[in-house]
DNA sequence: TAACATTTTTACCGGCTGGTCAAATATTCA
DNA sequence: TGAATATTTGACCAGCCGGTAAAAATGTTA
């Protein structure tokens, strides 16, 4: 496995990504400039603060001025280069959406179906244990109804999830899956693994970790393999 | 199956609860006196819209003024009944953590484990779609750190959850389920029942559910007993 | 260096938010 | 009934919030 989950990000997520009509002068309709040097450094600086603020507090709890504070910016500074709140919101999660499916997009037909669902399952508890923040980011955002970024679920991710479901489907049709709807077995790998994200706060309440012991996520590991891929309850 | 999740709830949670420290004159560190019926149905209804409003905009995007008028009153008057936000928070996830723990407290040592495990996967499929803002109230709390419910976390739900981790244990002790970790067997079940609920923008985005459309619930439930109870992947 | 474009800062604003206060009204009960 | 108590209301406030305007400072380039 490898050391950290960025190893196996695409490429264009690592890098600073331009969002179209961000900027300076946004909202016109005017072909892009070059980004400069400084723009692309405090875009940069203004997202990994909103990650951090919007991703404790939620869009309505986070503000302006700690997105700023947290950037070491002025509030007007920072609003020289996102127009809005809701800019920033929605330009973080877009970009991070590549970065949060990877590990789907990854999932092979060819592959032994074992192997493939391991991976995928591995890579998403991964994601949780080393981008905590960014699984909360889109926790709140869809706990909220997805009000920013419903259209980019109702299309990218709708098909994205059809063309695995599909895949998924094609084993159960060789008979190495059991019958059942492959769309809700994303879900269940989705839930259970976002969950020690997600849900860290009561996960260390019940097992008593202090805030940096991870130790709990091989646990975590074990069981789901167990589950998805061995038998849990024997006869 | 009961037609309804109230049906299995426990007697003391199906009333109006008073919680220490609430009620007009809160604060002070008097007896309490006996409630009046207004009393009663006023705190009711503040928090019957206070759940309406948390659980749809989290905590601090919610407003008394929202609260206020869901419950068709005045914000001093409101506030004649909880004095703070902070208050009718609190009041309303102590009220409802009962209710969200009833069906792991019905989890029976001397049961048959695949029938006790697939009754509690049932009844919690069945609080996601039919108490979602319950669900939600609890996934926007725990997302933010748990603030307000952490010493109950800590404390009754640790001890619940060790207490019916032990319960598993002995089933894996007696070679009925595979050996691993009993609270995250727990976790997982919470992941994935509350998931729908938690989830529910994006689940209604992926299979294009309309949002009165409760049918896939049905797949799910089928889904979660394949995977809990018999084995997805086959050799 | 001078002209120009980009970036940063200071000062500010209107609206909303949680919450207070005192007066007005309704209810209870001797 | 009438006094005591419980409830409701309207007016208000200080602080925070998202956002603006314009000038000052800095960087770029011919």
């Amino acid at each position: 496995m490898s050391d950290t989950i960025k190893d196996l990000m695409p490429a264009a997520a690592q890098t600073a990504v331009g969002v179209p009509g961000d900027g300076p002068g946004a909202g016109d309709g005017m072909p892009h400039k070059q980004k400069t040097r400084i723009q692309i450094t405090n875009e940069a600086k203004i997202l990994e603060a909103a990650l951090d603020v919007f991703s404790r507090d939620g869009f309505r709890g986070a503000t302006l001025d700690r997105i700023a504070s947290a950037a070491k910016m002025s509030k007007p500074n920072l609003l020289y280069y996102f127009s809005s709140k809701e800019d920033i919101h929605i330009a973080l999660l877009t970009k991070l959406l590549d970065v949060w499916l990877a590990p789907l997009r990854n999932l092979r037909a060819d592959g032994d179906p074992r192997e493939e669902l391991n991976l995928y399952i591995q890579h998403k508890l991964q994601m949780s244990r080393e981008l905590p923040r960014e699984s909360r980011l889109f926790a709140n955002e869809v706990l909220r109804g997805a009000q920013h970024i419903g259209p980019l679920l109702k299309e990218d991710l709708h098909d994205l999830v059809d063309e695995k479901a599909a895949i998924i489907q094609s084993w159960i049709d060789a008979g190495k899956l059991a019958p059942c709807d492959p769309r809700h077995v994303i879900f269940a790998i989705w839930a259970t693994t976002q969950h020690y994200a997600d849900f860290d706060a009561q996960i260390r309440s019940v097992l008593r970790r202090d805030d940096d012991d991870l130790s709990h996520y091989a646990d975590a590991q074990q069981l789901l393999t167990t589950l998805f891929l061995g038998q849990l309850v024997r006869d």
